[in-house]
DNA sequence: GAATACTGTCATCGA
DNA sequence: TATCGATGACAGTAT
């Protein structure tokens, strides 16, 4: 169950992020045919399985549209059986490639290409099952799917020309706008969607009406769904033809959400001047530049002071998700992430050794964020500070094989995600500045043991949780919240033993010879060791609960055998595993027991053997010894009642004996019953402590890979500042200073003094020895 | 038949 | 000192 929870539940992330970006209708036809007309309504009704709206919607609860509850696990099972296997695809190389191309066609202008594939798209989803393709761009999409992805190359550069040059921002800006758009979805679009989708349910009524035809319906029911593809467009999001303006409003959400992107990216315009940056970089130890450019640099990093706030959000988003992703390892992604380009500003000092364990244990599970990868970039400057030339920006995204591709879209974005570009950057770019590396010391090996620490604990963290999930559902606080579910056999062998098991006879004659019979018997009931309804309660009555509380503690494991709360068990009442401490066949004498003559006499003596059998030791022994009373009263009474019950009575030594053996060996038992309950509980909270642990760790480590991005924009900031400065610093004969021979130095008090570059370099070994000499 | 889990029991300690 | 609860250890039983 763990794995099939674990594989449906990352499935459906997945799912859930694929249709984010590509706006899948889902297709639940194939699933549900007309044999299915109440789950077919549900599913298909009003709400679900459309686009990324209504399955936003379903996430969100906002029940615009009536499903009944179960409906969502429904649709989402069967529509995540199909989509799951299209992302588990990713890794083939199809649909990331084609989540970019379509909003990139969608985006450009001209859409020649994209407008004139409609049929074939349509075709295409009739038999890939994919009912979304609605838009011209859609189509396109749906023909590479089927094309693959050296096509997708071949469009890319034909179709869809990016305007700066630079795909892979765009497909990062786009995808935040779908993230956007997700989060943001409004009243007005569910209008949309619904108005939308009642024209799709008439298709649907159309297609049941052919109700055989339903089962083939690449035929007339692919036609029909054309037509409804045509008209209603689907997945709300990106669709024009639908509404009069549509095509418009879109336009204009996009470059709105682009400009907002580009305000709280902080490297939004970075990305557009990445060879800038790499330009500045390097010439701060060399030969300053035209401080023009520099102004253009120093912009961008003005604006990332605003990043952490945005970034914050989106890395509790990401990390939700891979938490409950269960990451693996996929140590091929290090080859990828190591690769970054040689030019790349951001990994100039905080690169990492290519077999740190980080990289290793990063990654996503296979392609599953594939196309969510791309939104993983969106917070990598690495990424967006690709050298930009065209189509070649798409290399590192192209596989040449599959293997490449699934370690780029399974770990290149998600080392984004949790660890800045830089810390991936190759160690052989040395063209940085020479300034003292402010994050050297940051980025340590024990900062990679913690970052390493955090894949581990969010991988090692997940079965724990889901663990613990599980035990509180198995185990509340009052520690018998049980379910029926986590025993169903036991449940219900012996209910369904319990008339037999009611019908037997008031003997309690006990006969050694019935042990054969006996045994026939409880195999037929099928439950050996099961106690039946009666028999529990009248024990109950005669006894009380002592002799009977390893009956349900079986089920609840550890649990307290408290008899009260037993009672809001009712079902467990009657069912459970008795070792010991059955009521002595001399109680059952006074039970309700249906007359003598109802009741075989074999039956007889097979339930007194039954009984004897289940008598416990010390019940045999009280019994052996004629004790006058119950072995409950013998436990459970107070001490002053219990010795007023001795008292009542003339009792031999050894039967004293034997009732203050009882007593204190019930006791015992049921001490010992709560001192595992106490045990187990400890455990399960250490269990809790410990999730609870790992992820304030990882939101710990979260922040400290935020306050390192932060601190990288910043030294990036006074290094472009400390170059336009010291360029435009003037000796007396009014020549430029070498930066060879003199440096800048930041004084405490806020002043900046041009000192020699010798002077320099000792004070800043100075100051590197007193770190040390602390240390020691 | 071995491995494992559950349960009862005993011995012991401390309150 | 007797009683009781808690707990480790062991053994029996069931799965």
């Amino acid at each position: 169950m763990l794995s099939l929870k674990k594989y449906l539940t990352e499935g459906l992330l997945q799912f859930t992020i694929l249709l984010s970006l590509i706006g899948v209708r889902v297709d639940v036809d194939t699933y549900l045919t007309s044999q299915l007309p109440p789950l077919r309504e549900i599913i298909l009704g009003p709400s679900s399985a459309y686009t990324q709206t209504q399955f936003h919607n379903l996430r969100n609860t906002l029940d615009g549209y009536g499903i009944h509850p179960k409906s969502i696990d429904l649709d989402n099972y069967f529509t995540a059986r199909r989509l799951l296997s299209q992302v588990r695809a990713l890794d083939r190389f199809q649909v990331p490639t084609t989540e970019v191309n379509a909003w990139l066609v969608h985006r450009d202008p001209e859409g020649s290409v994209s407008g004139s594939q409609p049929s074939s798209a349509l075709a295409l989803e009739s038999s890939s099952g994919l009912q979304d393709v609605t838009g011209p761009d859609n189509g396109v999409r749906e023909s590479e799917t089927e094309q693959g992805f050296s096509e997708d190359l071949e469009d890319l550069g034909a179709v869809a020309p990016p305007v700066s040059g630079d795909l892979t921002k765009e497909d990062i800006d786009l995808i935040d706008i779908l993230w956007r758009q997700d989060i943001d979805l409004g009243a007005g679009r569910e209008i949309f969607d619904y108005s939308h989708r009642q024209k799709e349910q008439d298709v649907d009524k159309e297609l049941q009406d052919g109700a055989e035809q339903e089962d083939t319906w690449p035929g007339e029911g692919a036609e029909a769904l054309a037509r409804n593809l045509l008209v209603d467009g689907e997945t709300g999001e990106s669709f024009p033809a639908q509404v009069p303006g549509g095509e418009d409003q879109r336009a204009l959400s996009l470059e709105e959400c682009l400009r907002l992107l580009e305000a709280t990216c902080p490297f939004g315009e970075n990305a557009e001047f990445p060879a800038d940056i790499s330009s500045i970089t390097e010439a701060v130890p060399s030969e300053s530049e035209p401080p023009g450019l520099q102004n253009n640099l120093l912009s961008p990093l003005l604006t990332g002071t605003e990043s952490p706030f945005d970034l914050e959000q989106q890395w509790q988003d990401l990390m939700s998700i891979m938490e409950m992703q269960a990451m693996e390892v996929n140590t091929s992604t290090s080859e990828i992430l190591y690769n970054a380009p040689p030019g790349d500003p951001l990994s100039t000092n905080y690169s990492l050794a290519p077999n740190t364990p980080i990289n290793q244990n990063v990654s996503l599970h296979q392609a599953s964020l594939g196309g969510c990868s791309q939104d993983f970039s969106l917070f990598s400057p690495e990424v967006e500070s690709l050298p930009v030339a065209g189509s070649s920006t798409l290399l590192p995204l192209a596989p040449s094989n599959s293997t490449s591709l699934n370690s780029t879209f399974g770990s290149t974005n998600l080392a984004g995600l949790f660890f800045p570009p830089q810390l991936n950057g190759t160690a052989n770019d040395t063209a940085g500045p020479e300034l003292p590396d402010p994050l050297g010391g940051l980025l340590d090996e024990a900062m990679l043991d913690e970052i390493s620490l955090m894949d581990l604990a969010i991988e090692e963290g997940f079965n724990p949780v889901q663990a613990s999930q599980l035990e509180e559902e198995f185990d509340s606080d009052s520690g018998l919240s049980l379910d029926s579910s986590h025993s169903p056999s036991s449940l219900s062998s012996p209910e369904g033993s319990s008339s037999s098991s009611s019908s037997s006879s008031s003997s309690s004659s006990s006969s050694s010879s019935a042990s054969s019979s006996a045994s026939s018997s409880f195999s037929e009931e099928g439950a050996v060791g099961y106690s039946s309804d009666s028999e529990t309660l009248d024990l109950e009555e005669a006894e009380g609960a002592v002799g009977y509380q390893p009956e349900y503690s079986k089920f609840c494991r550890m649990s307290y055998q408290d008899p009260s709360q037993l009672s809001c068990l009712p079902y467990l009442e009657h069912v459970g595993h008795n070792h010991t401490y059955n009521m002595a066949p001399s109680a059952l004498d006074s039970a309700d027991l249906p007359p003598p003559s109802t009741v075989k006499k074999g039956s007889k003596e097979k339930q007194a053997d039954f009984l004897d059998k289940q008598m416990s030791r010390d019940e045999h022994r009280a019994r052996a010894m004629k004790i006058p009373f119950t072995n409950d009263k013998i436990i459970n009474l107070p001490v002053e009642e219990f010795n007023e019950l001795l008292s009542k009575y003339q009792l031999s030594e050894a039967q004293l004996s034997l009732i203050r053996d009882i007593r204190r060996r019930g006791k015992n038992k049921m001490a010992a019953q709560n001192c595992r309950k106490r045990k187990l509980d400890t455990i399960l909270n250490l269990e809790r402590d410990v999730e609870d642990l790992q992820r304030d760790k990882a939101r710990l480590l979260q922040e400290k890979v935020e306050f390192l991005r932060s601190l990288r924009q910043m030294k990036q900031k006074v290094q472009s500042l400390y170059q336009e400065v010291f360029g435009r610093l003037r000796d007396e004969n009014g020549r430029p200073y070498s930066p060879s021979q003199y440096a800048l130095q930041y004084a405490g008090d806020g002043s900046v003094l041009l000192i020699p570059r010798t002077l320099a370099d000792q004070q800043a070994r100075r100051q590197e020895r007193k770190p040390k000499d602390r240390r020691k």
